[in-house]
DNA sequence: TTGTAGACTTCTGTCGACG
DNA sequence: ACGTCGACAGAAGTCTACA
């Protein structure tokens, strides 16, 4: 799958904002209002996550929902060419 | 729901796109590997799209996913400082 | 503090048919 | 060409408990 690693990139984009605000996975859960494990497992790039979630995540770092998104530019190029029917 | 209304801009996005690039939903669905139903509940903004779909559409538009959920700046911001118990 | 496992409910996404 | 309905399998997301 073509795409399992944007979910990996997700995951390390939120753990990376989790430890710069100094937040545990607990408190994360908190404050974003979703269940502990669940946190564990989008960091670990194993959920899908969702576009009104995704949004909740950029409201508790406080940044847009561009910047959340704003992965490694070198593989958003590469995606930008990728086929569906590629994966 | 606070985040009722992201997924009505979504929406709006895709279909904007699709016209531009002159698709009927049909051809879209063909071009992105989904149901042809499924793409009309997403412009109405009835469907929570994933976060791998995203990507998916950002393909077939050809831009990153940035620009795809480059949505209207204010509102955007507005977004920024809602927390998800205002839901 | 985090990962893992299982059971559970709700929703995503597919599909055929009819307006 | 698009909206809508209804049925469906599979995945999202919750929760408790143990390492």
């Amino acid at each position: 799958m073509v795409n399992g690693f944007i979910l990996s990139e997700f995951g390390d984009r939120v753990r990376q904002l989790r430890i710069e605000h100094k937040l545990s996975q607990e408190e994360l859960a908190f404050k974003s209002g979703f269940h502990r494990t669940y946190i564990g497992m989008i960091e670990r790039g194993e959920r899908n996550i969702s576009l009104t979630n995704i949004v909740v995540f950029a409201k508790v770092f406080e940044i847009s929902i561009d910047e959340l998104l704003k992965f490694n530019k070198a593989k958003d190029l590469v995606l930008k060419y990728q086929l569906k029917t590629e994966e």
